[in-house]
DNA sequence: AACTCGGGGCG
DNA sequence: CGCCCAGAGTT
């Protein structure tokens, strides 16, 4: 059944409120692809500033194309998720080399690049090239949930395609406006708590705000518990430089700067330290401080950082970057230089 | 299907 | 402090 005024209330009352967002001035696929990869799981309002430096350094596939890897991720420093900043560069590479530095008008096509998956795809095919696709975020969800008062598990991947057929049942034409009101619906009104029913576009159809229960929807089952992990970061300082150390190129925080860091579970982190520093790095330390650092949540664990604040036993050991490329030894103001996960950058005043 | 991967905002 | 978010890749 096809509900006609669910589309037209919904697209007018976007059209009158949609945000002005830099990445809303055009249709450029290369723009809605790199704002769209972006705001995965990320906020607007953190995007927004992101997005203007990104597209002030690389304004189109072929400029970022040529980029390297290390000036991207300065770029992405602090956005999190840091994995999509090489697919973005992985994603132009293929773009230029095998597209002729054009996105594909393929929903197919978009799936297979790299950090493309399912709900991006939907997003470049409609919001760029304004073809009729679904393009279902947690927003989305919510929404449809709500509006038919779906009682299915949101957290269960293979629950997509019945949003996806909800959507395209609601659909009715300006699939560019249509997607991007439903996502701005989700954000500014129909929001995880206290959603503001009254004045929501599309309340008289809504199943559940007829049924008063709006706010017990989506149904999302899984649940995480986050792991707790004694975390030793090793400030190794020696004539006035401290040794960064690059992360390895998977796991967390891949390829980004860092101190040397070693998970600890005895109540005190010396003697892991000692063991971290000799295996890894051949370098023999004396500690000399230790001091409580401050605790970093990420999405499933949460780091509660010690510092270690060490010189170098035998000042001949000062530097041995031959046989560790991914070493540097930096003086204090030159840290801001390198690409520093959040967690990272949190200690840069207690050094 | 389950797990991994950041960080910020909010009540 | 717990939950949420314009998700995708890996295993």
């Amino acid at each position: 059944m096809y509900d006609f005024s669910f589309h037209r209330q919904l697209v007018n009352w976007y059209k009158k409120v949609c945000r002005v967002l830099p990445w809303r001035e055009n249709s450029d696929p290369y723009r809605i692809w790199l704002s769209e990869i972006m705001l995965q799981q990320t906020q607007v309002s953190t995007v927004i500033e992101y997005f203007n430096r990104f597209i002030k350094s690389y304004p189109n596939i072929e400029a970022l194309n040529q980029a390297n890897e290390e000036d991207v991720f300065k770029l992405w420093e602090g956005l999190g998720y840091y994995s999509r900043a090489r697919n973005l560069l992985r994603c132009a590479k293929t773009i230029v080399e095998e597209y002729n530095g054009i996105f594909p008008k393929d929903l197919q096509k978009l799936k297979k690049l790299p950090g493309i998956g399912p709900y991006t795809a939907g997003a470049i095919m409609s919001i760029a090239y304004n073809e009729p696709v679904p393009a279902v975020d947690g927003n989305v969800m919510r929404v449809i949930s709500r509006y038919r008062m779906l009682e299915i598990n949101i957290s269960d991947t293979k629950n997509r395609s019945v949003f996806e057929e909800e959507v395209m049942a609601l659909m009715g034409g300006a699939p560019r406006e249509f997607n991007q009101a439903l996502m701005e619906l989700g954000a500014t009104i129909c929001t995880p708590k206290q959603p503001k029913c009254l004045d929501c576009p599309v309340k008289e159809g809504c199943k559940a705000f007829k049924n008063g229960t709006a706010e017990q929807y989506p149904v999302k089952l899984k649940k995480i518990q986050k792991k707790v992990v004694k975390m030793a970061i090793i400030i190794l300082e020696h004539q006035e430089r401290i040794m960064i150390v690059k992360r390895p190129n998977t796991g967390l925080m891949a390829n980004l700067w860092g101190f040397p860091s070693v998970p600890y579970t005895d109540e005190l982190p010396e003697f892991t330290v000692n063991q971290h520093m000799k295996d890894e790095f051949d370098l023999e330390v004396i500690i000399r401080e230790l001091e409580e650092g401050p605790k970093h949540i990420f999405t499933h664990l949460i780091w509660e950082m010690q510092l270690v604040k060490c010189s170098l036993k035998n000042t001949k050991d000062t530097i041995k970057p031959i046989e560790f490329p991914e070493i540097q030894w930096v003086r204090r103001e030159q840290l801001k230089e390198y690409a520093f996960p959040t967690a990272f950058r949190k200690l840069f005043s207690m050094l």
